[in-house]
RNA sequence: GGCCCCUUCGUCUAGUCUGGUCUAGGACACCAGGUUUUCAUCCUGGUAACACGGGUUCAAAUCCCGUAGGGGUCACCA
């Protein structure tokens, strides 16, 4: 394999040589006549995004799809804005979706990738770990690639040419001619010269002399033999740019096969319902207008914020909560202080938070993959392979699309619902693990019985992994803090309805339950109701309801044996009695 | 504002290149009915779109022009 390494001393034979396998006759799509290469090249400035993740699947899926080669490249020039942090979040969130690169840094734990919620130990893994950097085109992050001197050499060549100027200390490139580039997505893209200008290719001191990110990407890609650029279509002007490097470097380097140009494939946008871009930002405004919500209840807005600053925790003072309504900051960390405090969710903008929020990772990817893309039939549930055997370019749309939450959390259903039941089990335990530890510390998930039961109940229900814990607090509610509210609907009706039917109903079935074994008391109660039920010639839900209400204080929970076997013989007559107090109360109070 | 790009049900989209088979198909959401001890699931049915205006043609969602709307970009950010 060709190394690749240009020699600065001018010696320009071509870099890839007859060695290079020739395309297979098939390969339609790489008209470069090269091994298909492609990457994603995230700038480590924040966390994984949705969008960013549609990208990386894409490039991902279109390497697997050609047997080709998938990179990892960090763009970290921007020294004030990257971070180590970043890298590794992005690094774990790639994991967590199983898009591995074949080269470039990956996350040490591939046991992690498994979306159990845990928090993984990082401590001691460092991306920049050039031993970690697998592939043979030196380091993968553009800081190690500059510090190697690397773009130094091109700008050199560049300057030398006479194609480039120093300007103020940094390095512009002269933008001359019309230049014309064809997208894989976009077709024919023609611009005239007049319109376009020089650009800064070499930052100057105060960007450390770092290249920009137009002339680090065109210099990466090609040296790292880059067939297919994948890339959002914020891109698709900037593309101008590259396509003239491209051209120049191969023309004063005469060079003509490494500066060979890309298939550009720019990706339309993700946007929200509202028609702005997906962005954290979102998180700041839906946390403003939940807050001033908040505020609106109050007599005015200074004891609003009073009341708000109240709630948060000390380092947090007034005047944060003022300057991020005001739209000062868009702090993330404020905002989800006010959701907690608040009680709302943020809405899902990055990868990591459709973890936490409770989404299986085949059904993102599945969803995301959807959008923008389809593969051309009515097919629209499949997995990471059938992706990778069906991707392809030209079935990538060009307009943008909106983010439809409901349609992913119905993805998310029914890959809930196509899980085994082993597996289904699994991802509940850990889900509870990391975010539930009421739940996970309690006796119904410790008793294997008991677990395996509530989640055979709950399974098919399940939209989002915590949903069975949001819709059960009941179960693990003191007996003494379940509360009775005879004035909703469904429960005035089940209970009032007919004379208090319901009431003398739940009476009949306490007093058949009293003699019932604590052992397989959930089995037996429920054969009992069966039992009533026929005798009386009543149906069956009448008996079921009450049960429902006493035990839960509300009308819905899991199938009636499984959620009597649950709460065990003590806490459902314990429920039992005070629900019938609490009934003949209401009863008394409502005739009197 | 200049330049580039986009425009089919509320949303994601099929169909557009290679005009007729499109009285425009699927999915989510929504509505109605059915199954079910609640909820959920499941089943059946329904509402709902070719942005607008011209042109080309025997025939246009499909081709051309214009208008409107939307997005992107015009940084020593990527």
């Amino acid at each position: 394999m060709a190394r690749c390494s240009w020699r600065p001393g001018g010696s320009n034979g071509p870099r890839r040589t007859a060695t290079i396998p020739p395309m297979p006759a098939e390969n339609s799509t790489s008209p470069t006549g090269r091994p298909v290469v492609t990457r994603f090249a995230p700038s480590p400035t924040g966390a994984l995004h949705i969008g960013g993740a549609r990208t990386a699947l894409f490039a991902w899926a279109f390497a697997r799809k050609h047997q080709g080669r998938f990179i990892l490249r960090i763009e970290d020039t921007d020294l004030k804005r990257s971070s180590p942090e970043s890298t590794k979040g992005i690094l774990r969130d790639l994991g967590w979706l199983g898009l591995f690169s074949d080269e470039g840094p990956k996350y040490p734990c591939g046991k992690h990738g498994c979306g159990c919620g845990k928090a993984v130990d990082d401590a001691g893994f460092d991306p920049y770990d050039r031993g970690r950097q697998l592939g043979d085109n030196g380091p993968y992050f553009q800081s190690q690639r500059a510090a190697d001197g690397l773009y130094d050499r091109y700008v050199q060549v560049l300057l030398d040419a006479g194609k480039a100027y120093e300007d103020d200390g940094a390095v512009r490139f002269r933008m001359d001619k019309d230049i014309a580039f064809t997208d894989a997505v976009y077709g024919d893209i023609t611009v005239k010269a007049d319109d376009l200008e020089d650009f800064i290719i070499r930052k100057g001191a105060d960007g450390g002399k770092l290249p920009t990110f137009h002339f680090a990407v065109v210099v990466d890609d090609a040296l790292m033999e880059v067939t297919h650029v994948i890339r959002g279509q914020e891109h698709l002007t900037n593309t101008t740019k590259h396509a003239a490097l491209y051209d120049t470097l191969a023309e004063v380097t005469g060079d003509a096969a490494t500066w060979q140009r890309p298939v550009w494939v720019h990706t339309p946008s993700i946007m929200n319902p509202g028609g702005s871009k997906m962005s954290k930002r979102d998180k700041a405004r839906f946390a403003r207008d939940k807050a001033e919500e908040f505020l609106a209840k109050h007599p005015t807005r200074e004891d609003g914020i009073a009341a708000l600053c109240q709630m948060m925790p000390n380092a947090i003072t007034a005047t944060h909560v003022s300057d991020f309504l005001g739209k000062t900051t868009d702090s993330v960390l404020l905002a989800s202080e006010i959701a907690g405090r608040l009680g709302f969710n943020l809405p899902e903008i990055e990868v990591r938070d459709f973890l936490v929020r409770g989404y299986l990772q085949s059904a993102l990817l599945n969803y995301i993959a959807l959008l923008g893309w389809n593969p051309g039939d009515d097919i629209e549930h499949f997995d990471l392979d059938f992706l990778c055997s069906k991707f392809s370019l030209e079935r990538i749309g060009k307009s943008n699309s909106t983010f439809d939450r409901a349609k992913l959390k119905d993805f998310n259903a029914q890959a809930i619902r196509g899980l085994n039941f082993g597996k289904f089990v699994d991802r509940m335990t850990k889900y509870a693990e990391a975010y539930r530890p009421t739940w996970y510390s309690s006796k119904i998930c410790k008793d294997v019985d008991k677990w395996q039961a509530f989640c055979g109940a709950v399974q098919e229900r399940t939209h989002l992994l915590p949903d069975p814990f949001e819709a059960n607090r009941f179960l693990l509610s003191d007996d003494e803090l379940i509360e009775y509210d005879f004035t909703p609907k469904p429960i005035r009706k089940a209970m009032m309805g007919n004379d208090g039917q319901g009431v003398a109903l739940l009476e009949e079935m306490l007093a058949a339950f009293e003699s019932l074994p604590a052992e397989g008391f959930g089995a037996a109660a429920h054969e009992t109701i069966n039992a009533l039920a026929e005798a009386s010639g009543i149906n069956m839900g009448k008996y079921a309801q009450p049960v429902r209400i006493a035990v839960s204080g509300g009308p819905v929970t899991p199938p009636i044996d499984v959620t009597l076997e649950l709460l065990g013989k003590g806490a459902t007559l314990a429920r039992m009695r005070r629900c019938v107090d609490a009934a003949k109360a209401h009863l008394a109070a409502a005739s009197g």
